[in-house]
DNA sequence: ACTATATCCTGTATGC
DNA sequence: TGCATACAGGATATAG
């Protein structure tokens, strides 16, 4: 599932592919990628065509790709969504080819998308932040980040503290895997209610989240199948250093319980029991 | 204003 | 073997 690391691994592949290079014609083969492009899959397939990437950015799970005339095509991989160059792999081996960019160097890059949330539309005036992520705010990275400030948020909160964690309004880029990671770093059950919890220990809470997706960037992001791969489509190899998320029955590496799986908001948390238990003076010296 | 839930989507794994 | 069900979970619209 794209969080953070693994949209962040695909920007730096998109960066080396398509900066500079001029669009020669784009494909559209389905239309649900480009449900939010407004005037429809025909419009947003010849608005590209002549226009010249700039450098690829991105915010939290977003990406975009500016073009020099200061709009943008704005990106989200949602949960099974991919960008192929097709330098090294026969492009007949991917099944969800929805869009399709012709380049001027000879190359073709490619949207692809089994489950179809992700997609592509054209952002006017995108360029330097597209007007669609005004709601999305800064992640863990941005050096604009206010942390002080988003820790006094996340402590203003009387949502369970995973739930914050999730949400993009408050602070971008994470998603189950590294909600998971992150608070069983810092010894936290999922659901205690963020306002219950010491500033100081929010700020732990973030940090370690911080932590765990600079080191899964290292490893060029987490894969458990061909769902998420680069741009060269190869695979990350961080799921082998995950903790907590997955590993349902297997020993907490700190202590050696097993650890856990319930159910969170239509679909799955895990935690050591001995190392997150429940809110019973959770957060307390 | 804030919080919580239903919905979209398809492939894989599992159960009967 | 076939059919049904559960599960994966991002963002967003809608409900409370």
């Amino acid at each position: 599932m794209p969080e953070l690391p693994e949209v962040e691994t695909v920007r730096r592949g998109l960066e080396a592919v398509v900066t500079g290079r001029t669009v020669k014609a784009v494909e559209v083969l389905h239309p649900r990628p480009v449900r939010r492009h407004a005037a429809g899959p025909d419009d947003f397939a010849s608005a590209l065509v002549g226009r010249t990437f700039a450098v690829p950015r991105r915010r939290g799970k977003y990406l975009w790709l500016p073009l020099t005339d200061g709009d943008a095509v704005l990106a989200h991989l949602g949960m099974s969504g991919q960008f192929r160059v097709d330098a090294t792999t026969a492009m007949t081996e991917h099944r969800h080819v929805r869009v399709g960019f012709a380049l001027d160097d000879g190359r073709t890059l490619r949207f692809c998308d089994q489950r179809m949330f992700g997609g592509l539309s054209l952002s006017p005036g995108g360029a330097e932040l597209p007007a669609e992520l005004r709601h999305i705010a800064r992640d863990l990275f941005d050096p604009e980040l206010d942390l002080d400030d988003l820790v006094a948020r996340v402590a203003r909160s009387r949502s369970g503290v995973k739930r914050v964690l999730l949400n993009q309004a408050v602070v971008s880029g994470i998603g189950n895997i590294y909600a998971d990671e992150a608070l069983w770093r810092a010894r936290l059950h999922h659901a205690v209610p963020a306002d219950e919890l010491p500033a100081q220990r929010v700020r732990e809470l973030l940090e370690a989240a911080r932590a765990v997706m600079a080191d899964a960037l290292d490893a060029g992001g987490t894969s458990f199948d061909a769902l998420y791969v680069d741009v060269n489509g190869e695979s990350g190899w961080f799921d082998r250093s995950l903790d907590a998320y997955g590993r349902a029955g297997a020993p907490c590496r700190r202590c050696g319980t097993p650890i856990v799986r319930e159910p969170f908001m239509n679909r799955s948390s895990f935690r050591c029991p001995a190392c997150q238990p429940g809110t019973v003076r959770v957060g307390q010296p």
